[in-house]
DNA sequence: TGCGACTATTGAACATTCGTCAATAGACTG
DNA sequence: CAGTCTATTGACGAATGTTCAATAGTCGCA
Protein backbone atom coordinates (compact mmCIF):
# COMPACT_ATOMS: atom_id res chain seq x y z
CA UNK A 1 0.00 0.00 0.00
CA UNK A 2 2.40 2.77 1.01
CA UNK A 3 5.67 3.70 -1.20
CA UNK A 4 8.67 1.61 0.80
CA UNK A 5 11.36 4.22 -0.51
CA UNK A 6 13.27 3.67 2.36
CA UNK A 7 13.43 6.68 4.48
CA UNK A 8 16.69 7.56 6.78
CA UNK A 9 16.83 9.54 9.92
CA UNK A 10 19.55 10.12 12.33
CA UNK A 11 19.42 7.03 15.39
CA UNK A 12 18.37 9.64 17.91
CA UNK A 13 15.01 10.73 15.37
CA UNK A 14 14.87 7.21 14.74
CA UNK A 15 14.73 6.35 18.55
CA UNK A 16 11.66 9.16 19.96
CA UNK A 17 9.78 7.95 16.90
CA UNK A 18 9.70 4.54 17.51
CA UNK A 19 9.56 5.43 21.57
CA UNK A 20 6.51 8.20 20.85
CA UNK A 21 5.00 5.39 19.20
CA UNK A 22 4.86 2.70 21.21
CA UNK A 23 3.43 5.30 23.97
CA UNK A 24 0.83 5.90 21.41
CA UNK A 25 0.24 2.75 20.32
CA UNK A 26 0.01 1.65 24.85
CA UNK A 27 -3.33 3.80 24.49
CA UNK A 28 -5.10 1.14 22.05
CA UNK A 29 -3.44 -2.06 22.68
CA UNK A 30 -1.93 -3.68 25.78
CA UNK A 31 1.59 -4.13 25.80
CA UNK A 32 2.23 -7.55 24.63
CA UNK A 33 -0.42 -7.23 21.64
CA UNK A 34 2.14 -4.33 20.66
CA UNK A 35 4.36 -7.39 18.67
CA UNK A 36 7.10 -6.23 16.79
CA UNK A 37 5.35 -6.92 13.32
CA UNK A 38 2.43 -4.28 14.38
CA UNK A 39 4.99 -1.82 15.43
CA UNK A 40 7.41 -2.35 12.73
CA UNK A 41 4.36 -2.05 10.10
CA UNK A 42 2.80 1.09 12.01
CA UNK A 43 6.61 2.94 11.90
CA UNK A 44 6.92 2.05 8.32
CA UNK A 45 10.33 0.27 9.05
CA UNK A 46 11.45 -3.59 9.08
CA UNK A 47 11.55 -6.00 11.73
CA UNK A 48 15.05 -6.06 11.84
CA UNK A 49 15.38 -2.24 12.52
CA UNK A 50 13.89 -1.97 15.66
CA UNK A 51 15.90 -5.13 16.94
CA UNK A 52 19.07 -2.62 16.10
CA UNK A 53 17.81 -0.28 18.21
CA UNK A 54 16.19 -2.45 21.29
CA UNK A 55 18.17 -5.46 21.07
CA UNK A 56 14.80 -7.38 21.79
CA UNK A 57 11.08 -7.10 22.06
CA UNK A 58 11.46 -7.22 26.31
CA UNK A 59 13.71 -4.19 26.68
CA UNK A 60 11.73 -1.98 24.00
CA UNK A 61 8.85 -3.07 26.18
CA UNK A 62 10.86 -1.63 29.23
CA UNK A 63 12.18 1.98 27.22
CA UNK A 64 8.55 2.23 26.31
CA UNK A 65 7.24 1.73 30.24
CA UNK A 66 10.28 3.60 31.22
CA UNK A 67 8.99 6.82 28.98
CA UNK A 68 5.57 6.28 29.77
CA UNK A 69 6.45 6.67 33.62
CA UNK A 70 8.48 9.58 33.37
CA UNK A 71 5.64 11.31 31.41
CA UNK A 72 3.76 10.57 34.68
CA UNK A 73 6.17 11.41 37.45
CA UNK A 74 6.59 14.99 35.59
CA UNK A 75 3.08 15.98 35.14
CA UNK A 76 2.16 15.16 38.91
CA UNK A 77 5.00 17.08 40.50
CA UNK A 78 3.55 18.85 43.37
CA UNK A 79 3.93 23.05 43.83
CA UNK A 80 6.83 24.19 45.33
CA UNK A 81 4.56 26.58 46.87
CA UNK A 82 2.03 26.38 49.76
CA UNK A 83 2.11 24.39 52.94
CA UNK A 84 2.62 20.75 53.30
CA UNK A 85 -1.20 19.95 52.84
CA UNK A 86 -1.97 22.17 50.32
CA UNK A 87 0.57 20.66 47.91
CA UNK A 88 -0.53 17.16 48.97
CA UNK A 89 -3.76 17.76 47.63
CA UNK A 90 -2.45 19.53 44.72
CA UNK A 91 -0.50 16.78 43.79
CA UNK A 92 -3.24 14.32 44.58
CA UNK A 93 -5.41 16.34 42.21
CA UNK A 94 -2.80 16.44 39.44
CA UNK A 95 -2.64 12.34 39.78
CA UNK A 96 -6.67 12.17 39.59
CA UNK A 97 -6.29 14.49 36.22
CA UNK A 98 -3.55 12.82 34.89
CA UNK A 99 -5.20 9.27 35.18
CA UNK A 100 -8.35 10.51 33.87
CA UNK A 101 -6.97 12.39 30.80
CA UNK A 102 -4.54 9.55 30.05
CA UNK A 103 -7.00 6.83 31.08
CA UNK A 104 -6.25 4.19 28.63
CA UNK A 105 -2.82 4.93 28.64
CA UNK A 106 -2.23 4.72 32.17
CA UNK A 107 -4.40 1.07 32.13
CA UNK A 108 -1.94 -0.62 29.91
CA UNK A 109 0.86 0.97 31.95
CA UNK A 110 -0.10 -0.50 35.43
CA UNK A 111 -1.49 -3.79 33.63
CA UNK A 112 2.09 -4.03 32.15
CA UNK A 113 3.81 -3.66 35.16
CA UNK A 114 1.26 -6.10 37.05
CA UNK A 115 1.78 -8.70 34.88
CA UNK A 116 5.41 -8.50 33.26
CA UNK A 117 9.05 -9.40 34.40
CA UNK A 118 11.46 -8.01 36.90
CA UNK A 119 12.46 -5.43 35.09
CA UNK A 120 8.71 -3.56 34.03
CA UNK A 121 7.80 -4.16 37.78
CA UNK A 122 10.88 -2.31 38.85
CA UNK A 123 9.91 0.70 36.99
CA UNK A 124 6.32 0.31 38.50
CA UNK A 125 8.16 0.65 42.05
CA UNK A 126 10.10 3.11 41.48
CA UNK A 127 6.94 5.21 40.35
CA UNK A 128 5.18 4.16 43.51
CA UNK A 129 8.35 5.04 45.39
CA UNK A 130 8.64 8.43 44.14
CA UNK A 131 4.88 9.10 44.92
CA UNK A 132 5.46 7.86 48.53
CA UNK A 133 8.34 9.39 48.84
CA UNK A 134 6.42 13.29 48.23
CA UNK A 135 4.37 12.40 51.11
CA UNK A 136 7.61 12.58 53.38
CA UNK A 137 8.77 15.30 51.65
CA UNK A 138 5.72 17.37 51.33
CA UNK A 139 6.13 16.67 55.21
CA UNK A 140 7.77 19.39 57.26
CA UNK A 141 5.98 18.61 60.77
CA UNK A 142 2.40 19.37 59.70
CA UNK A 143 1.04 16.15 58.65
CA UNK A 144 3.33 14.51 61.38
CA UNK A 145 4.09 11.30 59.45
CA UNK A 146 7.17 9.92 60.94
CA UNK A 147 8.84 7.30 59.04
CA UNK A 148 8.98 4.01 60.07
CA UNK A 149 8.86 0.71 58.35
CA UNK A 150 4.86 0.16 59.63
CA UNK A 151 4.25 3.70 57.96
CA UNK A 152 5.96 3.15 55.51
CA UNK A 153 4.34 -0.04 54.26
CA UNK A 154 0.94 1.39 55.05
CA UNK A 155 1.51 4.21 52.92
CA UNK A 156 2.31 1.39 50.31
CA UNK A 157 -0.60 -0.18 50.24
CA UNK A 158 -2.53 3.70 50.29
CA UNK A 159 -0.70 4.55 46.87
CA UNK A 160 -2.01 1.28 45.68
CA UNK A 161 -5.37 1.68 46.67
CA UNK A 162 -5.61 5.31 45.41
CA UNK A 163 -4.55 3.65 42.13
CA UNK A 164 -7.17 1.61 41.97
CA UNK A 165 -9.96 3.73 43.23
CA UNK A 166 -8.85 6.39 40.29
CA UNK A 167 -9.38 3.22 37.81
CA UNK A 168 -12.06 2.13 38.71
CA UNK A 169 -13.92 5.22 39.00
CA UNK A 170 -12.86 6.04 35.54
CA UNK A 171 -14.45 2.96 33.99
CA UNK A 172 -17.68 3.83 35.64
CA UNK A 173 -18.61 6.42 38.46
CA UNK A 174 -21.70 5.52 39.13
CA UNK A 175 -23.01 8.20 41.39
CA UNK A 176 -19.70 8.85 42.99
CA UNK A 177 -18.67 12.46 42.54
CA UNK A 178 -15.37 13.46 41.61
CA UNK A 179 -15.15 15.78 45.12
CA UNK A 180 -16.06 12.78 46.90
CA UNK A 181 -13.20 10.69 44.98
CA UNK A 182 -10.73 13.30 45.95
CA UNK A 183 -11.49 13.45 49.50
CA UNK A 184 -11.52 9.98 49.68
CA UNK A 185 -8.45 9.69 48.11
CA UNK A 186 -6.39 12.58 50.35
CA UNK A 187 -8.60 12.38 53.53
CA UNK A 188 -7.49 8.29 53.58
CA UNK A 189 -3.65 9.28 53.66
CA UNK A 190 -3.68 10.31 57.23
CA UNK A 191 -6.32 8.14 58.87
CA UNK A 192 -4.13 5.41 58.02
CA UNK A 193 -1.27 6.66 59.25
CA UNK A 194 -3.02 7.41 62.83
CA UNK A 195 -4.15 3.86 62.54
CA UNK A 196 -0.53 2.41 61.46
CA UNK A 197 0.67 4.53 64.09
CA UNK A 198 -2.01 3.46 67.23
CA UNK A 199 -1.48 -0.45 66.13
CA UNK A 200 2.11 -0.25 66.39
CA UNK A 201 1.91 1.33 69.93
CA UNK B 1 14.59 -40.48 28.67
CA UNK B 2 10.86 -41.67 30.45
CA UNK B 3 9.02 -44.45 28.95
CA UNK B 4 6.69 -43.57 26.17
CA UNK B 5 4.02 -46.44 27.23
CA UNK B 6 0.36 -44.50 26.47
CA UNK B 7 -1.36 -44.68 29.90
CA UNK B 8 -5.53 -43.97 28.70
CA UNK B 9 -7.31 -42.21 31.91
CA UNK B 10 -10.95 -41.15 32.05
CA UNK B 11 -11.37 -38.09 30.77
CA UNK B 12 -12.62 -36.95 34.49
CA UNK B 13 -9.49 -38.15 35.76
CA UNK B 14 -7.42 -36.48 33.42
CA UNK B 15 -8.72 -33.32 33.62
CA UNK B 16 -8.07 -33.40 37.29
CA UNK B 17 -4.31 -34.41 36.50
CA UNK B 18 -3.74 -31.33 34.30
CA UNK B 19 -5.90 -29.56 36.55
CA UNK B 20 -4.07 -29.77 39.48
CA UNK B 21 -0.45 -29.76 37.63
CA UNK B 22 -1.22 -26.40 36.46
CA UNK B 23 -2.19 -24.95 39.89
CA UNK B 24 1.22 -26.50 41.03
CA UNK B 25 3.60 -25.33 38.76
CA UNK B 26 1.33 -21.83 39.17
CA UNK B 27 3.87 -21.72 42.33
CA UNK B 28 6.69 -21.80 40.28
CA UNK B 29 6.34 -20.05 37.58
CA UNK B 30 3.97 -17.21 36.01
CA UNK B 31 1.20 -18.14 34.02
CA UNK B 32 2.44 -17.62 30.66
CA UNK B 33 5.63 -19.43 31.05
CA UNK B 34 3.48 -22.50 31.47
CA UNK B 35 3.67 -23.18 27.97
CA UNK B 36 2.09 -26.02 26.21
CA UNK B 37 5.14 -27.65 25.56
CA UNK B 38 6.05 -27.31 29.10
CA UNK B 39 2.95 -28.76 30.58
CA UNK B 40 3.06 -31.74 28.45
CA UNK B 41 6.44 -32.60 29.26
CA UNK B 42 5.82 -32.43 32.86
CA UNK B 43 2.56 -34.31 32.68
CA UNK B 44 3.78 -36.91 30.41
CA UNK B 45 1.48 -36.69 27.44
CA UNK B 46 1.33 -34.83 23.95
CA UNK B 47 0.56 -31.18 22.90
CA UNK B 48 -2.74 -32.34 21.19
CA UNK B 49 -4.15 -34.16 24.48
CA UNK B 50 -4.00 -30.52 26.15
CA UNK B 51 -5.90 -28.98 23.31
CA UNK B 52 -8.58 -32.02 22.91
CA UNK B 53 -9.26 -31.03 26.45
CA UNK B 54 -9.20 -27.25 26.81
CA UNK B 55 -9.34 -26.04 23.51
CA UNK B 56 -6.28 -23.57 23.42
CA UNK B 57 -3.78 -22.26 25.71
CA UNK B 58 -6.33 -19.66 27.15
CA UNK B 59 -8.98 -21.69 28.05
CA UNK B 60 -6.53 -23.79 30.04
CA UNK B 61 -4.69 -21.12 31.44
CA UNK B 62 -8.48 -19.60 32.83
CA UNK B 63 -9.27 -23.00 34.21
CA UNK B 64 -6.38 -23.20 35.59
CA UNK B 65 -7.18 -19.20 37.51
CA UNK B 66 -10.35 -20.50 37.97
CA UNK B 67 -9.59 -23.45 40.04
CA UNK B 68 -7.12 -21.74 42.13
CA UNK B 69 -9.61 -18.80 42.77
CA UNK B 70 -11.92 -21.53 44.27
CA UNK B 71 -9.10 -22.81 46.30
CA UNK B 72 -8.89 -19.60 47.62
CA UNK B 73 -12.89 -18.52 48.43
CA UNK B 74 -13.24 -21.73 50.10
CA UNK B 75 -10.03 -21.80 52.33
CA UNK B 76 -11.01 -18.18 53.73
CA UNK B 77 -14.36 -18.40 54.10
CA UNK B 78 -15.94 -16.84 57.40
CA UNK B 79 -17.27 -18.92 60.46
CA UNK B 80 -20.76 -18.84 60.49
CA UNK B 81 -20.72 -18.19 64.05
CA UNK B 82 -19.83 -15.47 66.45
CA UNK B 83 -20.56 -11.82 66.55
CA UNK B 84 -20.11 -9.98 63.03
CA UNK B 85 -17.13 -8.21 63.95
CA UNK B 86 -15.40 -11.55 64.95
CA UNK B 87 -16.34 -13.21 61.41
CA UNK B 88 -14.84 -10.13 59.89
CA UNK B 89 -11.31 -10.76 62.00
CA UNK B 90 -11.58 -14.49 61.70
CA UNK B 91 -11.87 -14.20 57.59
CA UNK B 92 -9.35 -11.79 57.29
CA UNK B 93 -7.04 -14.23 59.36
CA UNK B 94 -7.48 -16.75 57.58
CA UNK B 95 -6.80 -15.10 54.35
CA UNK B 96 -3.43 -13.91 55.41
CA UNK B 97 -3.01 -17.17 56.16
CA UNK B 98 -3.85 -18.23 53.10
CA UNK B 99 -1.57 -16.14 51.14
CA UNK B 100 1.28 -16.84 53.41
CA UNK B 101 1.20 -20.36 53.21
CA UNK B 102 0.75 -20.59 49.35
CA UNK B 103 2.85 -16.94 48.64
CA UNK B 104 4.23 -18.29 45.06
CA UNK B 105 0.75 -19.66 43.85
CA UNK B 106 -0.79 -16.61 45.26
CA UNK B 107 1.22 -14.00 43.85
CA UNK B 108 1.27 -15.86 40.29
CA UNK B 109 -2.84 -15.49 40.49
CA UNK B 110 -3.05 -11.57 40.89
CA UNK B 111 -0.36 -11.22 38.49
CA UNK B 112 -2.39 -13.70 36.06
CA UNK B 113 -5.35 -11.77 36.53
CA UNK B 114 -3.88 -8.35 36.62
CA UNK B 115 -1.91 -8.47 33.09
CA UNK B 116 -4.07 -11.39 31.04
CA UNK B 117 -7.74 -10.85 29.28
CA UNK B 118 -11.15 -10.22 30.04
CA UNK B 119 -11.66 -13.54 31.23
CA UNK B 120 -8.83 -14.04 33.68
CA UNK B 121 -9.86 -10.35 35.02
CA UNK B 122 -13.24 -11.18 35.58
CA UNK B 123 -12.11 -14.18 37.79
CA UNK B 124 -10.25 -12.11 40.09
CA UNK B 125 -12.90 -9.12 40.30
CA UNK B 126 -15.52 -12.15 40.84
CA UNK B 127 -13.08 -13.18 43.95
CA UNK B 128 -13.03 -9.17 45.55
CA UNK B 129 -16.41 -9.31 44.86
CA UNK B 130 -17.06 -12.40 46.94
CA UNK B 131 -14.70 -10.88 49.80
CA UNK B 132 -16.40 -7.88 49.67
CA UNK B 133 -19.63 -9.04 49.79
CA UNK B 134 -19.18 -10.50 52.89
CA UNK B 135 -18.55 -7.59 54.77
CA UNK B 136 -21.97 -6.82 54.09
CA UNK B 137 -23.07 -10.14 54.66
CA UNK B 138 -21.22 -10.33 57.73
CA UNK B 139 -22.49 -6.77 58.91
CA UNK B 140 -26.10 -6.94 61.25
CA UNK B 141 -25.67 -3.69 62.40
CA UNK B 142 -22.51 -4.16 64.18
CA UNK B 143 -20.56 -2.48 61.85
CA UNK B 144 -23.44 -0.39 60.10
CA UNK B 145 -21.85 -0.43 57.18
CA UNK B 146 -24.23 0.99 54.41
CA UNK B 147 -24.54 -0.48 50.58
CA UNK B 148 -23.78 3.21 48.78
CA UNK B 149 -21.85 3.55 45.72
CA UNK B 150 -19.08 5.36 47.36
CA UNK B 151 -18.80 2.46 50.09
CA UNK B 152 -18.77 0.17 47.28
CA UNK B 153 -15.95 2.26 45.82
CA UNK B 154 -14.02 2.45 48.48
CA UNK B 155 -14.39 -1.24 49.89
CA UNK B 156 -12.76 -2.37 46.43
CA UNK B 157 -9.94 -0.02 47.07
CA UNK B 158 -9.42 -1.41 50.03
CA UNK B 159 -9.55 -4.76 49.69
CA UNK B 160 -6.93 -4.47 46.92
CA UNK B 161 -4.97 -2.18 49.65
CA UNK B 162 -5.07 -5.69 51.52
CA UNK B 163 -3.96 -7.97 48.94
CA UNK B 164 -0.84 -5.58 48.48
CA UNK B 165 -0.12 -4.96 52.12
CA UNK B 166 0.09 -8.75 52.69
CA UNK B 167 1.84 -9.28 49.33
CA UNK B 168 4.46 -6.96 50.43
CA UNK B 169 4.54 -8.21 53.97
CA UNK B 170 5.55 -11.71 52.73
CA UNK B 171 8.01 -10.20 50.61
CA UNK B 172 9.73 -8.43 53.47
CA UNK B 173 8.34 -7.61 56.58
CA UNK B 174 11.32 -5.82 58.38
CA UNK B 175 9.98 -4.76 61.28
CA UNK B 176 6.63 -4.93 60.86
CA UNK B 177 4.84 -8.17 63.08
CA UNK B 178 1.87 -10.11 61.93
CA UNK B 179 -0.13 -8.32 64.80
CA UNK B 180 0.82 -5.05 63.35
CA UNK B 181 -0.76 -6.31 59.55
CA UNK B 182 -3.48 -8.08 61.15
CA UNK B 183 -4.53 -4.77 62.92
CA UNK B 184 -3.31 -2.43 60.14
CA UNK B 185 -5.88 -4.87 57.53
CA UNK B 186 -9.02 -5.31 59.81
CA UNK B 187 -9.01 -1.33 61.27
CA UNK B 188 -8.38 0.12 57.97
CA UNK B 189 -11.63 -0.74 56.99
CA UNK B 190 -14.07 0.67 59.45
CA UNK B 191 -11.94 3.93 58.96
CA UNK B 192 -12.15 4.07 55.50
CA UNK B 193 -15.99 3.48 55.64
CA UNK B 194 -16.29 6.10 57.78
CA UNK B 195 -14.38 8.64 55.93
CA UNK B 196 -16.18 7.68 52.51
CA UNK B 197 -19.84 8.44 54.76
CA UNK B 198 -18.41 11.34 56.31
CA UNK B 199 -17.03 12.39 52.57
CA UNK B 200 -20.78 12.14 50.95
CA UNK B 201 -22.62 13.96 53.63
C1' DT C 1 30.53 16.00 -10.67
C1' DG C 2 32.03 11.64 -9.33
C1' DC C 3 34.31 8.48 -5.98
C1' DG C 4 34.65 6.27 -1.51
C1' DA C 5 33.61 5.52 3.22
C1' DC C 6 30.35 5.24 6.81
C1' DT C 7 26.27 3.42 8.68
C1' DA C 8 21.10 3.30 8.78
C1' DT C 9 18.20 -0.02 6.95
C1' DT C 10 16.50 -4.12 4.87
C1' DG C 11 14.85 -8.88 3.88
C1' DA C 12 15.62 -13.55 3.95
C1' DA C 13 16.54 -17.43 6.95
C1' DC C 14 16.08 -19.76 11.48
C1' DA C 15 13.95 -20.99 16.20
C1' DT C 16 10.18 -21.41 19.05
C1' DT C 17 5.52 -21.89 20.24
C1' DC C 18 0.48 -22.10 19.32
C1' DG C 19 -3.01 -24.71 17.06
C1' DT C 20 -5.19 -28.53 13.75
C1' DC C 21 -6.32 -33.09 12.33
C1' DA C 22 -6.21 -37.64 10.45
C1' DA C 23 -4.18 -41.79 12.19
C1' DT C 24 -3.17 -44.88 16.22
C1' DA C 25 -3.96 -47.83 20.08
C1' DG C 26 -5.90 -49.02 24.68
C1' DA C 27 -10.18 -50.87 26.85
C1' DC C 28 -14.58 -52.83 26.88
C1' DT C 29 -18.56 -55.81 24.90
C1' DG C 30 -20.54 -59.62 22.75
C1' DC D 1 -11.24 -63.18 19.66
C1' DA D 2 -13.42 -59.68 16.60
C1' DG D 3 -15.44 -55.22 16.64
C1' DT D 4 -16.49 -50.77 18.37
C1' DC D 5 -15.59 -46.69 20.90
C1' DT D 6 -12.67 -43.02 22.08
C1' DA D 7 -8.45 -41.38 24.54
C1' DT D 8 -4.22 -40.25 22.63
C1' DT D 9 -0.61 -39.26 19.45
C1' DG D 10 2.63 -37.10 16.06
C1' DA D 11 3.24 -34.75 11.97
C1' DC D 12 2.09 -30.53 9.74
C1' DG D 13 1.06 -25.39 9.14
C1' DA D 14 0.78 -20.58 10.94
C1' DA D 15 2.38 -16.80 13.71
C1' DT D 16 5.93 -14.40 16.07
C1' DG D 17 10.66 -13.42 18.01
C1' DT D 18 15.52 -13.10 16.57
C1' DT D 19 19.85 -13.00 13.75
C1' DC D 20 22.87 -11.37 10.17
C1' DA D 21 24.95 -10.61 5.73
C1' DA D 22 23.62 -7.60 2.02
C1' DT D 23 21.74 -3.05 0.48
C1' DA D 24 21.39 1.82 -0.12
C1' DG D 25 21.07 6.66 1.60
C1' DT D 26 24.24 10.54 2.91
C1' DC D 27 28.25 13.06 3.56
C1' DG D 28 33.16 14.49 2.72
C1' DC D 29 36.52 15.32 -0.62
C1' DA D 30 39.18 15.64 -5.04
Amino acid sequence: MTAHTRVRLSPDERRAQLLDLGVTLLATRSLDEISIDVLAEEAGISRGLLYHYFGNKHAFHEAVVRRAADDLIAQTAPPTEGDPLERLQASMEAYVDYVVTNYAGYRSLVKAAAGGHEGLRAIYDEVQGVLVERIFAEDEGTLTVPDTPAVRLVLRGWSTMVEELVLVWCEDASGVTREELHRMVTDSMPALVAITLGAGA
